[in-house]
DNA sequence: AAGCCGGGGGG
DNA sequence: CCCCCAGGCTT
C-alpha cells in the first residue's frame, strides 16, 4: 500500500469522516471547550482509559483545579488524590510537573506546536498531536489504539502492530490523511470511529461512513485486523500486608517516587518468600522495612488484585509493635492516622479493597 | 524491541 | 477468562 494510492482515497475518506463526525459526535465536555488546558487534561486522562471511565475524573479535576496555574500551585498529594482509583499514576505526577514547567518556561500558557508540546513530561507524539490539532489547529496526525485499528482495516495492513516499521507506516498514513482545515475534527473522527463503529470485535460495518473504502472488509478480514503479537503470561505474587494499630491509629507509608504506585499511600508489607509462612513474612518485612518487632494477630482479609503485568493476593493481618519505633526504609514518609482520616490520602485500589474493614461501624 | 505502569468494562 | 482502552517512559 503506497502512500500515493492512499492520497487518492484521502479526499473521500476525509469528507465522509468529517461529515459523520459532525452528525454523530458524542457530546463530551472537552469538546465544548477551546481551552488548551481542558484539552490537555482530557488527553492525559484518556491515555489507556475509556472515555466513560475518565469522564467523572475530568469533571472533578476541573472543579478542584480549574486552570493551569491552579494545577501548578497545587501539591502533588492533591493531584494524586484527584487521580485516585484511575491508575497509571505517573500521568498525574507528570501532568503536575508539566504544569509547573509551563509556568516557568512558557509564561503559564501551553506551547502551541506539537514539536514543543512533546517536550513536556507525559506528552508523547500522540498527545502532542492531539493537543496541537484540536486546540491549536495544527495539521499533525494522531495515532492511538483506535486509529491503529481503523487504519489497519481501512488499508488492510497485516504487519503486526507494535513493531517499529508498522508504527512508522501508520504514522505516515495518518499524516497523509489529516487535512489542512479542521485537523482536530478529523483526528477525533478517526478515534470516534474506532471507539464506536470500528470496534475490536463485531465492528458495525453497516453503519460505517467509510464502508465502501475499507480494504479489509472487502476481503472479510476486518476482524483479523490489526494483527497483534502474542502476550506474555502475567506472574502471580503473594503479598503480606501489616495493619499496625496503636491508640486507634494505623500506620501508613507513602511509596517512593519511582516505580509502581509511586507517591501513593499504603499499608506496609511485602512479598512472601518461597516456603515462608504469612506470619514469618510479616515479621521479616516489618523488621526490614520499619525496624520494628511485631506480634502478628488475626487475618483481616485476603484480596486479589490484577495489574497489567502482575497478579497479586494481599494477605492482610492485624499487627502490633512489640519493640522499636517505626522508621521506614522504603517509604518517603510514615504517618499514624485514624480511620476517619483515610479519605485525605490517595491509596491504590488494592488497599481500598480492605480499607473499609478498618473503619469503625 | 521489550518491559513497566492501573483499573475497568465488555464479550 | 481474555481483550483492550484518546500512551509514555525506561532499559
Amino acid at each position: 500500500m503506497e502512500i500515493h494510492r492512499i492520497m487518492q482515497q484521502a479526499p473521500h475518506i476525509r469528507k465522509s469522516l468529517l461529515q459523520w463526525f459532525q452528525e454523530e459526535a458524542r457530546d463530551l465536555p472537552w469538546r465544548k471547550s477551546q481551552d488548551p488546558y481542558h484539552i490537555w487534561l482530557s488527553e492525559i486522562l484518556l491515555q489507556q482509559t475509556r472515555v466513560d471511565q475518565g469522564l467523572p475524573y475530568y469533571e472533578r479535576f476541573l472543579v478542584a483545579l480549574p486552570t493551569l496555574p491552579a494545577l501548578a500551585a497545587a501539591s502533588e498529594d492533591e493531584v494524586l488524590k484527584l487521580w485516585e482509583g484511575l491508575g497509571y499514576y505517573t500521568r498525574a505526577r507528570n501532568l503536575h510537573k508539566a504544569a509547573r514547567q509551563v509556568m516557568e518556561q512558557h509564561h503559564g500558557s501551553l506551547p502551541e506546536s506539537a514539536e514543543i508540546l512533546q517536550l513536556l513530561p507525559g506528552v508523547g507524539r500522540y498527545t502532542a498531536g492531539a493537543i496541537a490539532s484540536i486546540a491549536f489547529n495544527e495539521r499533525v496526525p494522531v495515532v492511538d489504539g483506535n486509529v491503529k485499528r481503523v487504519l489497519t482495516r481501512l488499508f488492510n495492513i497485516a504487519m503486526p502492530i507494535g513493531e517499529s516499521a508498522t508504527e512508522k507506516k501508520l504514522w505516515a498514513i495518518a499524516d497523509a490523511l489529516v487535512p489542512e482545515s479542521a485537523p482536530g475534527d478529523f483526528n477525533q473522527s478517526m478515534m470516534e470511529l474506532g471507539a464506536r463503529i470500528c470496534t475490536p470485535r463485531k465492528p458495525d460495518c453497516d453503519s460505517c461512513p467509510v464502508f465502501s473504502e475499507c480494504a479489509a472488509r472487502k476481503k472479510g478480514l476486518q476482524e483479523q485486523r490489526p494483527v497483534k503479537k502474542p502476550r506474555k503470561a502475567v506472574p502471580h505474587k503473594e503479598i503480606v500486608v501489616a495493619v499496625i494499630e496503636r491508640d486507634r491509629q494505623y500506620l501508613i507509608g507513602r511509596r517512593g517516587p519511582d516505580g509502581m504506585l509511586a507517591g501513593l499511600w499504603e499499608f506496609p508489607g511485602g512479598k512472601l518468600e518461597a516456603g515462608e509462612t504469612h506470619q514469618a513474612a510479616l515479621a521479616r518485612e516489618c523488621a526490614e522495612e520499619l525496624g520494628v518487632e511485631v506480634k502478628v494477630g488475626g487475618m483481616i482479609a485476603s484480596v486479589k488484585h490484577v495489574y497489567t503485568h502482575l497478579k497479586v493476593t494481599l494477605n492482610v493481618y492485624r499487627c502490633t509493635i512489640v519493640s522499636g519505633e517505626a522508621r521506614s526504609n522504603v517509604h518517603t514518609e510514615l504517618k499514624w492516622v485514624h480511620p476517619e482520616e483515610f479519605d485525605a490520602y490517595a491509596f491504590p485500589k488494592a488497599n481500598h479493597k480492605f480499607l473499609d474493614l478498618l473503619r469503625p461501624e
